[in-house]
DNA sequence: GCGTTATCGAGACCGACAGTTCCGACAAAT
DNA sequence: ATTTGTCGGAACTGTCGGTCTCGATAACGC
């Protein structure tokens, strides 16, 4: 609508404040061209400077780079993303985990989004450490649902659950970018089987 | 050494034809700087065109783009790079392909060559398609190995090949790029047993 | 109250780099 | 002998991340 922020009233100036109202702008911004689905690369910076109504200098003084804006929003807007179940079973938890990140992915916006993240983490290499730490997050995530499987007796106990987190992982990054193969329901069941050793 | 080419001798014109040198001495200047380890982006269109002693029009007109170079230099060059084991036992072919895939990647020559060539691949999408097609052959040889395991009865008849096939090299990329996990012979061997369910 | 100070929006500017276009030279094709 | 396509070299364009400057504004410290 506005070519100038997403709605067109003025901010008012804070002084010699930080305007947490701007900040927020620019983070809405990143996070609504993130998910518009565009084939070229991310947003440009003066792209998301213009449609959050901001100067271009209000971002880089609160972010190191462009990647760290576009990882914020991301980070802001996935902690509500996939939750973590715990039902007591292991192949259960671990199916629908699986099956929740893998038809997240595949939702236009939500792919538009982690495309963008990685391709801007391979450029810079500050990006690719937020990237890092973003993803160490999901592993978390899924390694508590192992543990908890292992620890009621569903994995044996010598069995090395960091191998078997990147192997769910991996395979999930390897078909979302290469796209060699599917990222199906049907994919998350068997991918539990192999990791349950069914 | 010199400044414009690999030698110093002008290569002779070959008039209306195609220059075969001058294609050589491109991709040589390509895999050169791309095994020389840098910790910024790849090399730079004009750096290539300069050390191959080339105008950039000449390397425009055969690849449409900087990573179509680099991808041919790459493809060339790993033809003989991780050999496909056939001793008639699938865990040790298995183990010892992963082995050798993981210890090749930690050379920092290839391990610059793969990183580069991944993040020209995140940047641009002609290149995406090339790193799909040479990550295609790797696949090829990888499930030609459990292909004969399965045929050998060394695994079971219903498993889905390409899922295996996809959670090895998913890891390899995964701890590869991100860096989470080691890429060691002891998680080679790790791989090889959670494939195979031991 | 009043000078100081930090942030704000806006825009000019810089440097890097992918990709294009032009040029004179050259030899094969015709 | 003329035409044609490539070659090396270089100037040029456009995009984009990131920096710098500037006038306006209001909080801060005295």
């Amino acid at each position: 609508m506005t070519t100038s922020g997403s709605d067109g009233h003025r901010r008012a100036h804070t002084g010699r404040r930080r305007n947490e109202e701007a900040r927020q702008a620019i983070l809405d911004a990143a996070l609504r061209l993130l998910t518009t689905a565009r084939h070229d690369g991310g947003p440009t910076v003066d792209v998301i400077a213009h449609e959050a109504g901001v100067g271009k200098q209000t971002i880089y003084r609160w972010w190191q780079s462009k990647g760290a804006v576009l990882l914020e929003a991301l980070t802001d807007w996935s902690d509500s993303l996939v939750p973590v179940p715990d039902t007591g079973s292991l192949r259960e938890d671990l199916c629908t985990y699986l099956a929740h990140t893998f038809r997240r992915a595949g939702e236009p916006a939500t792919a538009a989004v982690l495309r963008t993240l990685a391709a801007e983490a391979a450029r810079d290499p500050g990006t690719a450490e937020l990237f890092r730490q973003f993803t160490q997050t999901r592993r978390d995530a899924l390694h508590a649902i192992v543990r908890r499987g292992r620890e009621r007796g569903e994995l044996g106990p010598e069995l090395d659950l960091d191998l078997l987190v990147d192997q769910a992982y991996g395979l999930f990054w390897y078909r979302f970018l290469l796209g060699h193969g599917p990222l199906n329901q049907e994919t998350a069941v068997r991918l539990t089987d192999a990791l349950t050793c069914q």
